[in-house]
RNA sequence: GGGCGGUUAGCUCAGCGGUAGAGCAUCUCGUUUACACCGAGAGGGUCGGGGGUUCGAUCCCCUCACCGCCCACCA
């Protein structure tokens, strides 16, 4: 006997078990089937389960299983990602708390590797773990590692490849440069936020005490009125200790403010250098004094503007972001940090008289996505990736909709970028990832091979004899390697079966937030290695946003964690709600109670199964869906084909909360509410072919619910399959390996369909104008259809023609007698019991009929006025004149009953 | 400064040319009934403001306001 609840923390790890035991997330190996894949966005492996990976994986799992349904030979690869920079600071973080007082340094390169691979081993596997948790049917046989041996051959190789063909190269220029983990990091990896920040507005004396006249002062026109003489040109800086490395100042070539100094020189105070004033483009004349610093290696517009002028470049830091120890930096400043020499740059900037005056200000500010310390911008040597050429036919792919972006609104944000794809710099100054393939000869010239023993070989004959070389201490950036995922955990560079079957992948499943990051640098190495996209489809999806700083007032810090959801409501409920709730929009805001809803829409369907089981509906493999005689079971039949249509053109569109809330309101809307009710009195009943025939349709029907709820609700669905096969006939197999039902229109039957809707208006109108039975203050009135008295008499006959509907339907409980608080009526020879229900407020009954005949006949005078309008008369297609004349004619007839009940109710004692 | 999105019931959100929807919450009534993780009802909305197109606009266009996100070099 199925019990009253389902029990998800029993029943999940059971068949989270049973199905990988089975190998049921292996692709069918039947070579007809059309192949299906999905390759898993890599999580970090220093990650947990969030509920943004939930959503993420939901999502997959929900397409993966339905094409699996679907009788495809479905492929969803996993693994995990290496995450340099994350791993590193979690290892890091470790060895600083463990008290051995060790760090990465004292350790060294090889052993904290060491340290790092151990703790990989360890903790790595986590997230997989929780993602089995959630039902994920990933194949796991294939887990990857982006670390792993074959896919560092892959980094090898298409780095060589790439650098062979000029398309990486090594270049020395401005780069993102974190001073916390002493690495630099691409474009991506910055985050610019607004802080408070100052605007230091400061004088640079002209050289040789010289003067200028500077308007101050101008007239309606813009002529200058009034001068002053000036010895200084003053500039602003929001980085005062940067000035220790100007190289010039900048103004606009047509500034006529400046224009007598063009080209003469002024002091650089504190660092006692004479710097040119330069004209250039670039200086706003409209912003502040219309001069500029110039400090062209640590700032990226002055960067452009130094090269072009060939100034100068003086690095003023070291990699911790502390002022460098060189011949130009003033020895007072050597070796504080840059905050501190900014302290030290402004007092003494002021005690010389030159600091004209300090301003608060908003500045945008760059910051490291991890280390979350301000960004340096420094000159240093990186290697680059040439993403401007490898964008070309990514564009190309996505424009020409080889690759299709959905929802199709992200496309515009993926040109936009890749049409302004700045060089990609892949190195990173860390230990943890891919080292990169470059050895040094003693002159500095670069062999790039994909092993070091290729390298000497190289050398050996760039020298003609055996020179050493020094490996790249470098690693690549995290993204490159993620960037091969489609193809590199498909086996490439080897030619697997794998590769030949499932390379273009179907669908990508991502957020918003890692477009750039990963699906732009996807569809460039795919293209370029594989000579095809490596993705039909790229589905974006919402991203779930913590409701921090919203108005869910009682919280604190209110992350869910999806694992305490699976653990509180199971994770068919957590799953069903991501799904319901992932709209082709923006982020989503999740809430508990939602998915306590998707909880109980669970228990409805695990109790319309122990309905079925309770009335002996048994699943009977011969049944025909096209046999069914009875109204309800014609009716029921069709409205399942109605709704496995639409599922699957919902699913086939990644509208999934379309498809799931289809579901949901036929489950518990359609045949929950309808279709076990009306079939209580045939099982309850003496014909015993109408009896077995609505069994075995009861039972077919919960079949179809059941494949198509798996892919939201695996679980669940998988242990009602196996329950309701106990008793009767016996399951051939588990429910995953299900197919998927197709059922075509025509077994929609129009005339079912029509009694039924007649039957549900009825019930509904009976229900909705009770007030309209002529009742004593304080009787009871039938639920279902009759009332005492005259009026009663008079609503069985309009409804004549319905109660013969039902009849027909043997809607009818056959009640010999009576119980008590009910009433009978005699029906086609068979007395009828009908519950009594609800006590009538004659007065709040009065007032409301009294408020329904106000705003029906406002409504009826509004639709007067139309009426009467020859335009709309005359320019409305027939059909709406005509519905409208039905709809104030139906309104007529209604404060007609409406009144007529008020009436009766009034007359009341 | 560009670009994108949002503003719909008390809350969280769907819908997006043809009589305003869901879940939760609220109120009323109901458990010998598959399910109280339930059932039957009810209340609750000038679909952010203002213009326009249309026979008809929550939906399309323009504009304004507020909120959010992404990109960007204003020192």
């Amino acid at each position: 006997m199925i019990e009253t609840t389902f029990n998800p923390k029993a029943v999940e790890p059971r068949w989270s078990e049973a199905w990988e035991r089975a190998g049921a997330f292996k692709p069918s190996a039947d070579p007809k089937a059309a192949p299906f894949c999905i390759v898993i966005p890599p999580p970090n492996v220093t990650g947990s389960l969030h509920i943004g990976h939930a959503l993420n994986n939901t999502l997959q799992d929900v397409l993966v299983r339905f094409e699996r349904l679907r009788g495809k030979s479905v492929l969803w690869q996993p693994g995990t990602d290496h995450a340099g920079i994350a791993t590193q600071m979690v290892v890091e973080r470790q060895l600083a708390q463990s008290g051995a007082n060790e760090d990465r340094r004292t350790l060294g390169r090889e052993e904290f590797l060491k340290r790092v691979w151990t703790w990989k081993e360890q903790s790595g596997g986590t997230i997989l773990n929780q993602l089995r948790r959630l039902g994920a049917s990933c194949d796991w046989s294939r887990e990857r590692f982006t670390m792993d041996e074959g896919l560092s051959a892959a980094v090898l190789k298409v780095f060589v490849q790439l650098h062979k063909e000029g398309l990486i190269y090594k270049d020395k220029r401005l780069v993102n440069w974190d001073p916390h983990f002493e690495t630099a990091i691409s474009d991506l990896e910055v985050e610019n936020k607004e802080v408070q920040g100052h605007f230091w507005h400061f004088k640079y004396p002209l050289e040789n005490g010289e003067t200028y006249q500077f308007p101050i002062a101008y007239d309606d026109a813009g002529a200058p009125t009034e001068w002053e003489t000036r010895d200084y040109i003053a500039i602003a800086t929001t980085r005062p200790e940067t000035m220790l490395g100007d190289g010039a100042v900048a103004v606009h070539p047509s500034d006529k403010r400046y224009a007598p100094i063009v080209g003469k020189r002024v002091l650089l105070p504190l660092a006692d250098r004479y710097i040119p004033i330069i004209a250039d483009e670039y200086p706003d004349p409209d912003f502040g004094s219309g001069a500029v610093k110039i400090t062209g290696a640590h700032d990226f517009n002055d960067y452009k503007v130094a090269r072009a002028h060939d100034l100068p470049l003086y690095v003023l830091m070291d990699t911790k972001g502390r002022m460098a120890d060189a011949a130009y930096v003033p020895a007072k400043y050597r070796g504080l940090d840059r905050f501190e020499a900014r302290k030290q740059v402004v007092a003494d900037i002021d005690a010389l008289g030159l600091l004209e005056r300090v301003e608060n200000k908003k500045i945008m500010q760059p910051f490291g996505d991890r280390s979350n310390v301000v960004i340096e911008p420094m000159l240093t040597d990186q290697w680059y990736v040439n993403a401007g050429e490898l964008a070309k036919p990514a564009i190309k792919a996505v424009e020409e909709g080889t690759t299709k972006i959905v929802p199709e609104s992200w496309g515009k944000t993926y040109f936009q970028w890749m049409r302004n794809i700045e060089p990609w710099c892949v190195s990173r100054q860390l230990w943890w990832g891919h080292r990169i393939p470059a050895w040094y000869g003693p002159d500095g010239a670069v062999f790039v091979e994909e092993s070091e023993g290729a390298a000497k070989r190289a050398a050996r004959e760039h020298y003609g004899k055996e020179e050493p070389l020094r490996g790249d201490e470098d690693v690549l950036d995290t993204w490159f390697s993620s960037a091969l995922w489609p193809f590199s955990t498909l086996g490439w560079p080897e030619k697997t079966p794998e590769l030949k079957k499932f390379y273009p992948t179907s669908t990508l499943v991502t957020g918003h937030d890692i477009l750039f990051f990963w699906v732009a640098r996807m569809m460039m190495m795919g293209l370029h290695f594989m000579k095809q996209v490596p993705f039909r489809e790229v589905y974006i999806h919402a991203l779930v946003r913590d409701a921090k700083g919203q108005k869910m007032s009682k919280s604190k810090g209110n992350t869910m964690d999806p694992l305490e959801l699976i653990d509180k409501y199971g994770a068919d409920a957590l799953r069903f709600t991501l799904a319901a709730m992932a709209a082709q929009g923006r982020d989503i805001k999740l809430s508990e109670q939602r998915i306590e809803g998707y909880r109980n829409f669970g228990t409805k369907l695990w109790n319309a199964a122990r309905f079925a089981q309770m009335n002996e509906c048994a699943v009977w493999d011969q049944y025909d869906p096209r046999s069914p005689e009875q109204t309800v079971n014609r009716w029921i039949v069709g409205e399942t084909a109605k709704a496995a249509q639409a599922v699957t053109a919902e699913l086939e569109a990644r509208r999934f909360n379309e498809a799931a809330g289809a579901l949901y309101k036929f489950v518990w809307n359609v045949y929950c509410d309808w279709y076990l009710e009306f079939i209580k009195p045939l099982l309850n009943g003496e014909d015993e072919t109408a009896k077995l025939e609505t069994r075995r349709t009861t039972a077919w029907v919960l079949d179809q619910i059941l494949v198509m709820l798996h892919p939201f609700m695996p679980f669940i669905t998988e242990e009602l399959w196996a329950r309701t096969g106990e008793y009767g006939q016996k399951r051939q197999g588990m429910l995953i390996s299900e197919s998927w039902p197709s059922l075509s229109s025509d077994l929609i039957d129009e005339d079912a369909e029509a009694e039924i809707e007649w039957m549900v208006r009825l019930i509904a109108e009976t229900r909705s104008t009770r007030s309209e039975l002529n009742v004593p203050p304080g009787a009871k009135i039938p639920m279902l259809l009759i009332g005492a008295g005259e009026a009663a008499e008079a609503r069985l006959e309009r409804y004549q023609d319905l109660i013969d509907r039902m009849a027909r339907l043997e809607y009818s409980t056959g009640a010999e007698s009576a119980p008590a608080g009910s009433v009978t009526f005699v029906l086609d020879g068979a007395t009828v019991a009908l519950p009594l229900e609800g006590v009538v407020d004659l007065p709040a009954e009065a007032a409301r009929l009294d408020k329904d005949i106000a705003k029906l006949t406002a409504e009826i005078g509004k639709m007067d006025a139309k009426l009467s309008n020859t335009e709309f008369v005359a320019k409305a297609p027939e059909e709406v004149v005509e519905e409208l004349r039905e709809r104030r004619s139906d309104a007529a007839a209604s404060v007609a009953k409406l009144a007529a009940a008020l009436s009766q109710i009034k007359a009341a004692p």
